[in-house]
RNA sequence: CGCGGGGUAGAGCAGUUGGCAGCUCGCCAGGCCCAUAACCUGGAGGUCGUCGGUUCAAGUCCGACCCCCGCAA
């Protein structure tokens, strides 16, 4: 009989570990739980989360709490949990980028435990945004980790983690996506093995533990007192969320690809400055960097090129 | 109707109070040069987002619509 499981997600991220789990008969996922539907875009349209439009695909009930801390939610999924159908009890959540802190006692509900696919090799960036911090860190390599969730964020027993290369010109979202198809490889086999007790949780090194914070577009804005090869991390690990931007000319400017450059300029640290038909800035350590891909306020994304063409 | 910028040559942009549609780059041809992404000469390439209105005359003024983008989420 196949392992009962409720799906916590929201994201992009979350939705391959989704469809692996649907797609293999050793699991049957009861129930998904989402966040609400919200207004996205520049219209504002009412949308809901990826991982509920695939749930509804495969007639997965799916519930959307406003507020996942209240006595309501939890009344509401435990008495689907407990119903006819589910003689009981669920086996395990599994929870992949579902953008919520959720109270002990739902995590409580299920017989084995919850477990959680993370973009990082833990215990290295716990946190929201592990997969920007990889690349701006400056790491060579990065991977996801399946490990059972307890009280504290990303702290819990590790069951498996997997190893990728980042790439010398990989951006956040290219890495987004390959840790995302990664996590959800990895997942199905750990979860079986796990709830057929054939896993034994590996405990994290605590000492090593590092945090990475939710990022918002405030953090984009670049700041030129960093060193280039700093900037020029931020720049990819960035892109495309929540991108890199500066102010030029009282406008903003979304900087997309940067390079390190061996020109040298007049101009002072932070400064736009346009050599033949390169666009260099000076950064605080010193190097300068070369802006390869900008895109103003109001326009297309466009090369240094043909910025400055437009400029004259 | 959340706020705001914009659609003009292949690209990026300018276009004053309506009066022959321009700039830089690119492209094509030729020239200069040891050579060139440099320089010189010539050339092609536009239904000015769409539809309608005002006018002798609309890129420009008015109305509607389509599309792209920044903020916000």
């Amino acid at each position: 009989m196949a392992y009962k499981i409720v799906f916590f997600g929201t994201s992009d991220f979350s939705t391959p570990s989704l469809e692996a789990l649907l797609k293999d008969t050793r699991f049957e996922v009861v129930a998904v739980v989402t966040k609400p539907d919200a207004p996205i875009g520049r219209h504002q349209t009412l949308t809901p989360p990826p991982v509920k439009v695939i749930a509804q695909e495969h007639d997965v009930q799916v519930f959307q709490f406003e507020k996942i801390k209240t006595d309501e939610s939890y009344d509401q999924l435990r008495g689907f949990l407990a119903s006819a159908r589910n003689d009981g009890k669920v086996d395990a959540y599994v929870v992949v980028s579902y953008g919520k802190i959720i109270p002990q006692r739902i995590l409580d509900l299920p017989k084995h435990g919850c477990i959680n696919v993370h973009g990082s090799l833990l215990p290295l960036h716990r946190g929201a945004s592990c997969v920007q911090a990889a690349i701006a860190e400056g790491d060579q390599k990065t991977g996801v980790t399946v490990m059972l969730m307890d009280a504290e964020m990303d702290h819990g027993d590790i069951l498996a983690q997997k190893e990728i290369a980042i790439g010398p010109e990989e951006t956040g979202g290219q890495l987004h996506n390959r840790l995302s198809q990664l996590g959800a490889e990895t997942l199905p086999d750990i979860l079986a093995g796990y709830l057929d007790g054939k896993i034994t949780p590996q405990p994290q090194d605590h000492s090593l533990a590092t945090y990475c914070k939710l990022l918002s577009r405030e953090d984009g804005k670049l700041d030129w007192t960093k060193s280039a090869a700093e900037i020029e991390r931020l720049v990819r690990a960035y892109n495309p969320w929540p991108g890199t931007w500066t102010e030029w000319a009282g406008k903003r400017i979304k900087i997309l690809k940067t390079f390190l450059s061996d020109l040298t300029s007049t101009k002072k640290a932070g400064e736009l400055n346009v050599q033949n038909d390169k666009l260099v800035v000076i950064c605080g350590d010193g190097n300068s960097l070369e802006i390869l891909e900008l895109q103003p306020e109001g326009k297309r994304a466009m090369t240094a090129k043909e910025f400055i063409v437009g400029r004259r």
